[in-house]
DNA sequence: AATAGTTGACTGAACGTTCAGTCTAGAAAC
DNA sequence: GTTTCTAGACTGAACGTTCAGTCAACTATT
């Protein structure tokens, strides 16, 4: 884990002063990450975050005047990560339909995140945060944004090239991302009747149905009958 | 406000040293309800709560062992106040296809909350504090699965009387759920493109359309064209 | 009907802990 | 030799919880 930052840095031991500043800031960033998914936003220290990463908590506040300022980045560095990542799979694939579906596997089936955090829970103090520090509510309304404009430039692109019927992207953008943020919650939470696989399948069969094009669970993709998902914890 | 507890209480002065201490546990919850919204949960201080209602925030402990039981126990009384208004609410509707609008509409339009809390951010922070809170969790859990419950149930008698389609009822309440529950992240969050109203409509045509039956915005209730809704906070 | 005993609601002050942020000084880099 | 980076010890404030005791209202006793 910590290799990570070793590899990152390159061979050379010397000549990256300034380079080595920015790995700081992203270690802890990434560090901080990880404890806000396992304590939670509220209760993370900077202790934790100093500790995970073997340096003494003075220096996290060297790096970031406050603690607020190293969660807030924290969460802006997640949100940058996720959206970096989301276009990087989007590029790859041909049709506007295996693109929305790359989307909505992205937010309800675990695999391939960026990284170790599984992140999911983060969405949960996200929005809880976002209600009264206006940092993270900005930051929120622009991922926010971002997102259904990457949902409904998807739709019509899909709709020019005759893939998709001729229904109105921006309230489908706004359902579709409700729709998944709501199966997100169930999810993060572990619900009983709500497993990651079955809210890929409910949410592609409303997209399929919404925007009139046929969909079934097989197909190319990995998706349907994966690994039996660990139950408990 | 405090005269609601004079009001409960009843004429009487005395005779109620048991329903005095309900009364003030109630007192309690209530405010730390209040408390929750404004501050949010990990900042909601017990000297707050007990400040609210002029009492030393002794007293609060005295009643709840710890600070902990106090903000579970209110999140547990407010999840029951909520579920017994809907109840309420729902028995005095005709038809199935007017009570789900009445569900919706509760999901999604301020108005009638139960008294004072707009209660909406109180979600945010509930499902936050289940990720780590089992107590929290479990209330959650229940209260999600009643709500399910109530939607399938609800689809099912409106199916045997012939208002809906035929489709699934289970899938259908975990859909409508979770596309409420995202859109009143965005109602809660204040979200630009979101406004309470327009989600409103958007989920009644989602049910309309998934249950085959006919909607339009005006109708019996007053839903639509409300009152311009505060913008800024 | 006055007195003493009992109980439950309540408070003020204090304790103990936890933690973000500061300060000082040493080590490393340039 | 100055600047950058780092650690350890420390501080100040906030806050949950404890505790000893007050006050008022009943009850039982005489």
């Amino acid at each position: 884990m910590t290799d990570q930052v070793r590899e990152a840095a390159g061979v050379r031991g010397t000549v990256e002063a300034q380079g080595t500043a920015d790995q700081r800031r992203e270690q802890m960033l990434r560090a901080a990450l990880e404890v806000i998914c396992e304590r939670g936003y509220p209760d993370t220290r900077i202790a934790d975050v100093a500790e995970r990463i073997g340096i003494s908590p003075a220096l996290v506040i060297y790096y970031f005047k406050t603690k607020d300022q190293l969660l807030t980045e924290a969460i802006r560095y997640s949100e940058d990560t996720w959206y970096a990542d989301s276009q990087r799979r989007m590029s790859s694939l041909p049709t506007a339909a295996a693109r929305l579906e790359e989307i909505v596997a992205m937010s309800c089936l675990p695999e391939a995140d960026p990284e170790p955090h599984s992140s999911w829970l983060l969405w949960l103090d996200f929005w809880a945060q976002a209600a009264r520090n206006p940092e993270v509510a900005s930051v929120r309304q622009k991922s926010d944004e971002r997102w259904r404009e990457m949902i409904t430039s998807l739709v019509l692109a899909g709709q020019e090239a005759g893939e998709f019927a001729e229904v109105g992207a921006a309230d489908f953008s706004i359902c579709l991302s409700a729709l998944l943020d709501g199966l997100a919650i169930q999810i993060a939470l572990e619900d009983r009747v709500v497993d990651p696989v079955g809210a890929f399948e409910l949410s592609m069969h409303f997209v399929a149905n919404q925007l009139g094009f046929e969909w079934s669970p097989g197909r190319g993709r990995r998706g349907a009958d994966r690994k039996p998902r660990p139950k408990g914890r």
